[in-house]
DNA sequence: AAGATGTGATACAAGCATGTCTCAGAAACA
DNA sequence: TGTTTCTGAGACATGCTTGTATCACATCTT
C-alpha cells in the first residue's frame, strides 16, 4: 500500500473514520466540530483529511461498504442456508458498519459510485436467495427481493436488541438465524 | 372538538402535518422553509402554527403514534397469529406514520411524552407477544422482545419493497404475515 | 540534529436556517 | 356587508455551521 503519509496522519485518518461513523450513527446531523471532538482532533485537521462533510460522509459510507464486502469475500463460494448462516455470524458483529449505511442511506444515496457499489451488492444478494431457492432450501412462494429486504430488516432487528442491552451479540445471532430460516426456508 | 379556529387554520394544519411527514422522511433534515413550500404555504404561516422546528417535529411524531394507535384500538382483543395477521392489515398501508416514527426516531427520543407513549405501546406488544407464547400459537425459544424487534423490522422490510415498486401493498402484507409467522409461529 | 510534515488553536468571511415582526390582502364568519 | 381572522410576502436580526487561512508547536523521518 502507499505509504506516503506521516504515522501520524494515519492515526487521525483512522480516528476520524471511527469517530466519524460512531457520532453521526448517534446523530445523523452533527457537525464537523462535533466530529472532530468525537475523534479527538483538531477541526482544522479535520478539514485537512476532507475538503468537505459531503466527501466525509461520501467516505464513511464508502468504507462500511468495503468492509462489510471485505468481510463477505471468504463466503462466497457458500449457497443457501449455509450462506446465510454464515453471512449473520460475520455481520453481527460489524453492528456499526452495516448500520450506518441503512440508517444514513439518505445521505449518500446520491452518490454515483456508492450507488454502483450498492448495487453489486444487492445483485449478490438477490443471487444468494435466487440460487436457494432453486436448490430447495428456501421457499418458493417469496420473490428474491422479499428475501433480500427481510434478510437486512431482520439483521437490523437483532442490532437493535443487542443496542437495546436485550441481548448479547451471539445471542441476537442466533435469534436473526431462527427466525429468518424459519421464516424464508423450507 | 374544540371548533375554535377558521376552516383555513385547519387546512393549513392538516397541510402541514401531511407535508412534514413526508418531506422529513424524505429528507430528515428539512428546513421549514421547504417544509412550508411542501405544504404550500407561507413560511410564516408554518411558525404561526408551530413556535418552532422542534414544536413541529414532536407534533408529527405525536400525531403518528396516535393515529397508529387509533387504528390498532378496533384489534385490542385479539391475540396470537390473528392479533398479528390483523396488526400487518393495518399498518401495511399507513406506510408514513409508522415509518417516521422508525426512520426518525432520533429526533424525538428525548421528549418525555414521546417516550412515555412509546414504552406503553412496546409493553402492549411485549403483552401480545407474551400472551401468544403462552398460548402455544409462538415459539417458546424466542423472547417476546425479539418478537416486537422482529415484528417491527418485518414491516419496514414490507414497506421498503412497496417503495421500491417491487410489490403492491397488499402483496408486502402476505409476505410479512407469511414470513413472520413462520419465523416465530410454531 | 535538521528538515519536512502534520497538528491544534484561533480568527475570519460567507452562507444558511431560525425565529420575529409588519403590512396589505384574501377568506371566513355572522 | 362589515368585521374578524388567517394568510403570504418580505425585511430583519441572530446564531450556527461551513470552509479558509495563518502561526507556533509537536512529531516523524533521515
Amino acid at each position: 500500500m502507499s505509504q506516503k503519509h506521516d504515522r501520524r496522519f494515519a492515526r487521525s485518518q483512522q480516528a476520524i473514520i471511527e469517530a466519524g461513523i460512531a457520532t453521526l450513527l448517534r446523530n445523523p446531523s452533527a457537525g464537523m466540530s462535533e466530529i472532530a471532538d468525537a475523534a479527538g482532533i483538531g477541526r482544522a485537521t479535520l478539514y485537512r483529511h476532507f475538503d468537505s462533510r459531503e466527501a466525509l460522509v461520501r467516505k464513511l459510507a464508502l468504507t462500511c461498504m468495503e468492509e462489510t464486502q471485505a468481510a463477505l469475500q471468504p463466503h462466497e463460494d457458500l449457497s443457501g442456508r449455509a450462506a446465510v448462516e454464515a453471512i449473520i455470524d460475520v455481520l453481527m458483529p460489524m453492528t456499526d458498519r452495516f448500520r450506518f449505511l441503512v440508517s444514513l442511506w439518505s445521505l449518500v444515496e446520491g452518490d454515483a459510485q456508492v450507488a454502483r457499489i450498492e448495487a453489486r451488492m444487492r445483485d449478490e444478494m438477490l443471487d444468494m436467495f435466487q440460487q436457494g431457492i432453486a436448490a430447495g432450501d428456501f421457499r418458493a412462494d417469496l420473490p428474491a427481493s422479499w428475501m433480500a429486504a427481510f434478510f437486512d430488516s431482520t439483521l437490523m432487528a437483532g442490532w437493535t436488541l443487542v443496542e437495546a442491552g436485550s441481548a448479547t451479540s451471539a445471542e441476537a445471532a442466533a435469534f436473526v438465524k431462527r427466525s429468518f430460516l424459519a421464516g424464508c426456508g423450507k
